[in-house]
DNA sequence: TTGTACGCGTTATCAT
DNA sequence: ATGATAACGCGTACAA
């Protein structure tokens, strides 16, 4: 032992009577090993309770045991729920998650980002969107040899750095839903300019609207920017509308709550004067009155396969592979009906 | 320049004609040094872009310059308001932010804790509620000499290593404001067993309605244990009572957006039928319908002051130094109203 | 299959 | 005030 307490891998080889080289070849799993030599040293690593320090192989290895986590989204509860996915497959792993919010409009935040990986030699970093939509931050992960796993609402890379998931054809079932409901004046309220996942969800409420034939003048279609107050004044300008929509999709459920909250000011009631749909399914949509309905949108299990992706061999054993593409599914709730008769 | 594209302090020394100490005495700020030397290798430095390598200071140090946050708290909103308070004191530091949850009830937290604190060799620990309430725990940190900061709702521990708000009275003030409507019959619903919050929120309360002679018949208090479910649960069985309450306080804003939905549930309009305060000011207090009144928490502004705490330098130069106590404030929103004439 | 010698980039000790 | 030399704990050529 040394003067610190904790055992080193000297004191493994000088106890176990072998040397460094190949105390470090069981640490390491190496294949060409003597089945003796190695349950022996293994035996003494378990009296000693001798563990890796992580410091001296970072160093040695010149890569830390650090997943970082990159985000720009203004979502507390999605980036949660991300975090909460990646530390499910760190669980138990020698890896950590560092968590590395950035500034997506800063001029400096692709310099900012080269100084971060450069400096604390990440073993990988998982992109949430919207920065990860981001080509440049890709091509800088590439280039200084960062792996990274990318997620988002469409496939933007190949499958060892893409997560993503079906938006387009989830809001497209979810805005079908409303139509077979008897809607047929209803507004969109889209996420931000910039946004993959504003795009995705979009396009898919414009194909089933024009697919059924229905008519999408561009009053109805307002703009927000994810959150719970541009939802509000997005729907204030909407509802004022003559006639008025009888339905609204909402891009996300930070917005839906905003609509939400604006009908029930003036009065209005929900489903019965207006239908609500929004997309997430973040606890607040099963918390507000009406209970939301909602496209749930899978971002924890989508985070855990990227984390995985991350810090799989690339040897691929008997290992499955990750999937890359989670699928998004309606949650029926209670802000949907048919509308009342004109 | 090595292979690995960066330059190391042997560059600098090489270029500057100097030691690698001397190079490192530069990097420490170390007193005694010339001017003239201390100049020509900030000069090179500059040059160079040389940035100090993490992971060999670790090393050497025998210390990370990570700052852990260790949580076990359920509230999703809660935590990111830590973390973004963390990270603003983190920034443009030397110092990264992991995150750690721990499971309170697991037999083995303590171990896993402590196996964490050693191998990462943090410079120090974030302590989030509830699990800084376990003073298992910062004496773990002390035996191991990991610095530690607990956050909390109480002083729990000595300024260096504690920032608390003041719940108690907080929540007395809130109640008072309940009493000054006209509110007679109050309903509590209380937190967890075991979080001190729940207890000096609760002991508010009861100082309140006791100092104004108002009784408080067990059957008024209801147990939660903030979330949104268990609020929702709590608040059937108040509302059942004969004759109601005119009025809930809700230990948490989850807890109260459950008692609105149940009331809404039943009819019931907020405030004419029942006035509701919660406590945290999340962002769901002023997103439901009604907004909620309730006791903004300074969650965020406390992580950060605790984050400075643990990486002040012991030598308070001419550093301020962080403040131990955060006042909690009433929020007046839409969720409170005089009682209806009985 | 196993061991020796050295490198990773920094800080610490003890000289001068 | 500055420098030579040895840690820090582990991985890797290369040799045996």
């Amino acid at each position: 032992m040394q003067r610190t307490g904790q055992p080193t891998i000297n004191d493994v080889a000088r106890i176990a009577g072998v040397s460094k080289k190949t105390v470090s070849r069981v640490i390491n799993r190496s294949p060409l090993l003597g089945d003796d030599t190695r349950r022996r040293v293994e035996e003494v690593i378990g009296d000693l309770g001798y563990i890796p320090n992580p410091q001296a192989r970072a160093l040695a290895l010149r890569r830390n045991f650090l997943i970082g986590l990159v985000h720009d989204n203004p979502n507390a509860q999605t980036v949660m729920n991300v975090q909460q996915g990646m530390l499910e497959a760190l669980h138990d792993t020698e890896f950590e998650m560092v968590v590395r919010p950035v500034d997506r409009g800063s001029a400096t935040m692709l310099d900012d980002l080269r100084r971060f990986l450069e400096r604390q030699r990440l073993y990988g970093v998982l992109l949430m969107p919207p920065v990860s939509e981001n080509d440049m931050v890709a091509k800088l992960c590439r280039a200084i040899g960062c792996r990274y796993v990318r997620m988002g609402s469409a496939a933007l890379d190949d499958s060892p750095h893409m997560v993503a998931s079906n938006d387009r054809e989830a809001v497209r079932g979810a805005t079908e839903y409303l139509l077979a409901q008897g809607h047929k004046r209803i507004g969109l309220i889209g996420g931000p300019h910039g946004f993959r996942s504003a795009r995705e969800r979009r396009a898919g409420f414009e194909e089933a609207l024009s697919q059924a034939g229905v008519s999408l003048p561009r009053s109805l279609i307002a703009d927000g920017n994810y959150t719970f107050e541009s939802g509000l004044v997005a729907a204030e300008r909407l509802l004022d509308l003559v006639p008025r929509p009888t339905a609204v999709f909402s891009c996300n459920d930070e917005m839906a709550a905003g609509v939400m909250h604006a009908a029930q000011m003036r009065g209005l009631s929900v489903p019965r004067d207006l239908s609500i749909i929004g997309f997430d399914d973040t606890p607040i949509a099963a918390h507000i009155w009406p209970p939301l309905t909602t496209v749930r949108w899978p971002i924890a299990s989508m985070a855990r396969s990227a984390a995985l992706k991350l810090i799989a061999n690339g040897e691929e054993d008997d290992e499955v592979e990750e999937p890359s593409l989670f699928l998004s599914t309606l949650i029926r709730r209670g802000s949907v009906a048919s509308p009342a008769i004109d």
